[in-house]
DNA sequence: TAATTGATTGTCATTGCGGAAAAGAAAATG
DNA sequence: CATTTTCTTTTCCGCAATGACAATCAATTA
């Protein structure tokens, strides 16, 4: 009955065109009207799709969490015992010189619009925590004999050590793009197993 | 001749007024408006003594800078050799539980304004290259017999796990309020004086 | 006291954006 | 063909913030 639904498709243009406005125009640059100019949409189809501004940021924020982002924990979550740690090695200090991912931009953007909105803080709060923990297994994979609180030193040193090194690379900051980071983090796990 | 000028103790009362409006509004919610509200003073106050918008985010960028974020290096500059190390680490990690600086989220604003505006980007590239230096020659100094990469490398690191740990803290994720990142630093530190 | 410099206040037009609703078009179903 | 459902387009309104300008007011000096 009725018309077939655009929504799933239009939803789908709708959050990666807010996500490309958030990058490069921040929040307050990411109005309907530059989300319906960047998506090729009109801004009354932003509204009859997802609703007003504050609804477009909490699904956005939600759609992101649940999928790229979310990619990680579960590949993490499948992976053999022996395979965790380097997926986790590439993903947060991916390979060699390339850029750290876009998305970087966007999640800075979506911590301030957290200020102002509960949901979006708590999808973040859970999305960070599992993260973290997800990494702990990791780590907790590759080295079963340490001692939990130094496993859970390293895997949120780990995480720190991306997170700042993604903050420092919006600078260009010439150490952020080499493998300085990296070497960090593995100094890190060395010393894991060395006590 | 003529009226004594205000502008001095007006510009630091409009700087501090649009310190606290980016971390309590984010950049969107800083507005002359608003921070003509903030500070006690008129809209027009704002425009006469600091210019338009735009003009007021690169002085306070600037502002900050050479002011309290400036401290740090400063500091580091003047203390004796076996000073600097605790310096930077009480510092970076600041004493146990307590809430990272304020100032975190300002900067994390201003990360987003300098998309826009070179100007900004510039001074806070400037800013973050020489604090990372600092870093490093407090390391150098505790540990002179050190190879120079190690010791950029803990640098580094030292620097990104600190940056990491007050993104995390934004979201009151539980294990940014301990001492973990305390004990990520110490175990890259532990390393240098090892090999 | 007159002149000057800068502080302070007030006003007005413009713009960009958000919110809401109505009206029209298209595609499915009975 | 009539009906229903959803898509699509259009229009209107209001708000909040900016920018620019003009007009007082206050203190200092010659």
């Amino acid at each position: 009955m009725g018309r077939p639904s655009m929504a799933a498709e239009r939803t789908e243009q709708i959050m990666r065109a807010t996500g490309r406005c958030l990058q490069k125009h921040g929040l307050a640059g990411t109005t309907l009207e530059r989300v319906s100019e960047e998506s090729g949409l009109s801004r009354s189809h932003i509204r009859h799709y997802v609703g007003n501004r504050d609804e477009l940021l909490r699904k956005f924020t939600t759609w992101l969490y649940t999928g790229y982002e979310a990619e990680f924990i579960r590949k993490i979550a499948a992976a053999a015992d022996r395979e965790k740690l380097p997926i986790v090695m590439d993903y947060l200090f991916s390979s060699g010189f390339l850029p750290i991912s876009d998305d970087d931009a966007v999640i800075r953007e979506l911590i301030t619009a957290g200020i102002a909105d509960d949901g979006i803080r708590a999808t973040m709060q859970v999305h960070y925590t599992s993260a973290v923990q997800a990494v702990e297994d990791a780590v907790a994979a590759e080295h079963p004999a340490a001692s939990p609180g130094a496993r859970r030193t390293t895997a949120y040193g780990l995480w720190c050590l991306a997170m700042g090194n993604s903050m420092m690379a919006e600078f260009q900051l010439p150490a952020a793009s080499g493998g300085l980071v990296r070497a960090a983090a593995e100094a890190l796990l060395e010393r894991l197993s060395h006590d």
